[in-house]
DNA sequence: TTATATACATTCATTTGTGTATGTAAAGGA
DNA sequence: TCCTTTACATACACAAATGAATGTATATAA
């Protein structure tokens, strides 16, 4: 084997990303190897162990394919102030969804993380990662709905951080759900209307 | 060690059951080994191995023990068609979320089921027994909904199924939120007000 | 009372995975 | 052109972990 350059090194590195969370998702993470991903990309440890510490940090990278766009969206969706922060609320909902069912990549990768993958040890850290994130994210709803609060457009009543940790609590779950409908279509085929009515009912009548 | 008797052969039982909880807690079921289950039961492995046939066999004992319960209160609580249908529901939610608050038991199963296992292989069939139950309670879900459409008690323009669809929605996150909070108590003490908040959308103003 | 099944403990063979160490050939800089 | 570094492949040592096999003493049924 001639040593690659560094453009096939970098190509080598995402092939692993990619062999790894394949092999993550049939799998789960912690029964599979480094060898399987290392057959599944077509090379051997030996390449995965020169990208890659170890294990989390390959996990860690796959994460942070899809971990970082998604910050970057929250931030741009909920901070144009200009119209109806319940308009961007929805639209970031329907963001969201729209990314786990459009691309692969995130849709596994939200799999893995969800349901084939435990947070102990070396994971433990990212779940706190992932709360921080959380926390955020409420914060910014807290904000939209505060901010639709003062133009009058809340339902009266509803309470901005009480409305924030439902609507939070709701994309929790339908994501869940939705992950975990498989081939089912239950919940897909309603994941836009669904979101609409839950908007619906933080707007004033 | 002599050979125990029958009942003392139900407590070890028992206790390995609540070992296996323990340490899949700390280290997660696949990091978890029956030497580490043992250990913590004070048995040796021979005795984990002449009770369950191996660790999922455990797991599902583990699981089963919070599982039937709840299955029961679903159905008793969302069953009794005297009263409001959303005073059941509001009901049932909060008795969900009260036994994981009250009940060491159940809310460490939970945190076991939510974040320290990995769906795949020998997993894979209790992922679709639990799709399979979520099933069953959207359906009497919708079902408490219907009715309270039929006596006018629903908010006009709601649909029932989506009602349904967005409150389970609410109560897989918040149940997440409520098993990740940790000690934060971030969302622990709002959980009453939350629910309420949430059934209240549903009731006709 | 005796035989058998029970409820474990102990031991063993085998597999499997990890991390590292070492090998290697070519890329890239001087 | 030559030397160093890169980008891997190969090989090795070590540490678990599993499940089965075997041992054993006693409940328990007949």
């Amino acid at each position: 084997m001639p040593r690659r350059t560094k453009a096939q090194a970098e190509q080598t590195r995402s092939a692993i990303i990619d062999a790894a969370r394949k092999v993550f998702g049939e799998r789960g993470v912690s029964r599979t190897t480094m060898e399987h991903i290392a057959i599944k990309a077509g090379v051997t440890r030996g390449a995965i162990y020169w990208h890659f510490a170890n294990k989390s940090a390959l996990f860690s990278a796959m994460r942070d394919q899809v971990r970082l766009p998604l910050l970057d969206r929250m931030n741009t969706v909920l901070h144009d102030s200009d119209g109806d922060p319940l308009d961007s609320v929805e639209h970031l909902l329907c963001q969201m969804l729209d990314g786990v069912a459009r691309n692969r990549r995130t849709r596994e990768t939200y799999a893995i993380m969800t349901f084939k993958c435990e947070y102990v040890a070396e994971l433990e850290p990212v779940l706190a990662q992932m709360t921080s994130t959380c926390q955020e994210m409420l914060d910014k709803l807290e904000e939209a709905y505060q901010s639709s609060a003062t133009r009058n457009l809340l339902r009266e009543g509803m309470a901005p951080r009480l409305a924030a940790l439902e609507t939070f609590a709701f994309v929790s779950g339908l994501m869940r759900m939705w992950l975990a409908d498989g081939r089912g279509r239950v919940v897909r085929k309603q994941v836009r209307e669904l979101i609409a009515a839950h908007v619906a009912t933080r707007r004033r009548t």
